[in-house]
RNA sequence: GGCCCCAUCGUCUAGGCAGGUCUAGGACAUCGGGUUUUCAACCCGGCAACAGGGGUUCGAAUCCCCUUGGGGCUACCA
């Protein structure tokens, strides 16, 4: 039994994407289930497209994850470099061999050339099939079009004897007709080889034994496993596996435009706009804003991202980054992705990262394309805090700790003791954010403290809660600074209620508004001893003289 | 247009390959009720699907064909 080995071989054009993110996770729960190898490449071969950051901004993301790889970026291995942009030499050397065996030829289309003749193909049959010319430019004419500074390139020419048949692990056999396939480029005008090439090359290079991919590359199978056998003969093949991908609600793949169009649809929707304070939080002229509104124009992330965030705007998480920010934690992300196209047969849904890797089977592996449910990703958010705060509180701590950081919360100075408290104290939460937004008011200087117009209406003015605080107060002061503690508050505050014949809530509520500013915070016995009695005296006193 | 893939509740799916045990199971969402000091969580219950049409068969969600619908590819992008 050879050793699986699997790799996850993204492009670094930007975040780490969901579809992107779930690629990586079956390729390396496959490699665990296995105890076999998990390979990180770089395909980094248009350099047009590649940022600088991105590579490092992926290798964070699946870090988060907790996707660890055994070969790649930052840890090395034997057949490195694994950044397809240092590998030039290798590629050319297995070009010019199918040059030499006369598999490959040259072409010396320009850019223009191709696309008129792409014209022309449309017209009658449809897509251009590029095929091998009777004559192909010689080795002369080649040198003479580099020395005029025109473009080069290497086609693979398709045999056309014989129908290509790929097999598929879920899809079984498929069969391709090689005249429907056009003799692609593997070598570019730069000199850089074509990702199908460069695909091939690696794969062989470093041995994988799975290539685990999602369905758009199946039509790119046929021709990586012609490039494969015209290179490595009877060399035995990866087994394809491609997966299921994952859809959008509004259909299409899952899409970066999907934040900007939500926040167009949003702004779109509004009637009272200041156009030209939002242009100026997202650092854009206001009359790029009206245009992109009109959806004449496109913005960048920060400025669409500043201006939701300025309109209290949630906008739909697309990359790995806008959940970690979001909340979420990096388990039930990984358990969420894996259920997307694969499911263990049973009922059991929620699964740490070690009952996955034992439950993975790409036999299971679902065929028809899913839909990306956010509401589902929350449920099983929930499921995990739940399990981490009873299993493994310093990890959940930890993850706290990573999530106010992020999001610079001011909570971020608290001590370890006290996140563990804050989540406890959060039993019900769904998200970090959660957690954030309920606890916070404990952690802003109390003169810095707002009320939420709304609830102080509601409770404060209409339910008349101005009017109990005094005597509640009273009672609050009553108890000794060293037993102000949870239970005895509750005790105190249970007291009160009964004496005045109401329910805790009419008791309870104007406290939490007068000390938190909203009317949602953790129950009030737990929020008041988070605030302790000095502080929590001093808000209600704030807050009566609030009323003027 | 051509080629390739796919089709079970609103969503993710079990069941399909080895046809009867499926009056189609679970989860999320939703709706109703309960618990409750807010939000959330929690408990109980309800609604809800084999895309359509032809075959094969004693019998089809399951096998075959067609239609329809969805997705992908059709680049010197990956």
């Amino acid at each position: 039994m050879t050793e699986v080995v699997t790799r996850f071989a993204p492009s670094p054009t930007g975040y780490l994407h969901v579809g992107g993110a779930r690629t990586a996770v079956f390729n390396w729960l496959w490699a665990r289930k296995n105890q076999g190898r998990f390979i990180l490449r770089i395909e980094d071969t248009d350099q047009r497209r590649n940022t600088p950051t991105a590579t490092s901004q992926l290798i964070s993301d699946l870090k988060w994850l907790g996707i660890t790889w055994d070969e790649g970026p930052e840890v090395g291995g034997p057949k490195g470099p694994y950044l397809q942009s240092q590998r030039k030499e290798i590629y050319a050397r297995y070009v010019q061999q199918l040059l030499d065996k006369g598999l490959a030829y040259y072409c010396l289309e320009s850019t223009e050339d191709l696309a008129r003749m792409r014209q022309q193909a449309q017209q009658q049959a449809g897509a251009l099939i590029y095929r091998r010319p009777t004559t192909c430019p010689s080795a002369e004419q080649v040198r003479q079009a580099k020395a005029e500074g025109r473009p080069v390139a290497v086609r693979f020419a398709i045999p056309q004897d014989r129908p290509i048949v790929v097999h598929d692990l879920i899809r079984g056999r498929i069969e391709f007709d090689p005249a429907q396939i056009s003799d692609f480029v593997i070598l570019k005008a730069d000199d850089l080889p074509t990702y199908n090439m460069a695909c091939v090359v690696d794969d062989y290079l470093m041995g994988v034994t799975h290539v685990i991919r999602g369905q758009e590359h199946l039509n790119n199978t046929p021709c990586q496993q012609l490039l494969w056998q015209a290179l490595f003969g009877d060399a035995p093949l990866p087994i394809y596996v491609h997966m299921a991908v994952t859809i959008s609600q509004s259909g299409g793949k899952l899409s970066k435009r999907e934040r900007p169009a939500a926040l167009q649809a949003a702004l779109a929707g509004m009637t009272d706009l200041d156009v030209a304070s939002l242009a100026r939080i997202g650092g854009i002229e206001p009359q790029q804003l009206e245009d992109f509104i009109a959806g004449k124009q496109s913005l960048d992330m920060p400025a669409v991202e500043a201006i939701a965030g300025a309109l209290g705007l949630h906008l739909p998480e697309i990359n790995i980054v806008d959940f970690r920010r979001s909340g979420y934690l990096p388990e039930a992300m990984v358990n969420f992705l894996a259920l997307l196209g694969w499911n263990p047969g049973g009922n059991k849904e929620i699964m740490c990262i070690e009952e996955l890797i034992q439950a993975f089977d790409l036999k299971r592996l679902t065929k028809a394309n899913s839909l990306f449910d956010r509401g589902k990703l929350l449920a099983i958010n929930t499921e995990h805090l739940k399990i981490l705060a009873t299993k493994d509180m310093p990890r959940l701590v930890r993850h706290l700790r990573a999530y106010l950081d992020e999001v610079r919360s001011p909570i971020r100075s608290a001590d370890d003791q006290t996140l563990s408290r804050l989540i406890k104290i959060c039993p019900g939460a769904r998200t970090l954010a959660d957690i954030e937004k309920k606890c916070r008011f404990a952690f802003i200087p109390t003169e810095q403290l707002t009320y939420d117009q709304v609830a102080w209406t509601k409770v404060m003015v209409q339910e008349g809660g101005l009017q109990v605080l005094p005597a509640i107060r009273q009672a609050l002061e009553a108890i000794p600074p060293d037993q102000f503690t949870a239970s005895t508050i509750e005790q105190t505050l249970r007291q009160i209620a009964q004496q005045a014949q109401v329910g805790l809530g009419k008791i309870a509520q104007p406290i939490r508004v007068a000390v938190c500013g909203s009317a949602v915070s953790p129950s009030i016995a737990d929020t008041l001893e988070l605030l302790g009695k000095p502080t929590t005296l001093a808000r209600i006193d704030q807050a009566l003289a609030r009323k003027g």
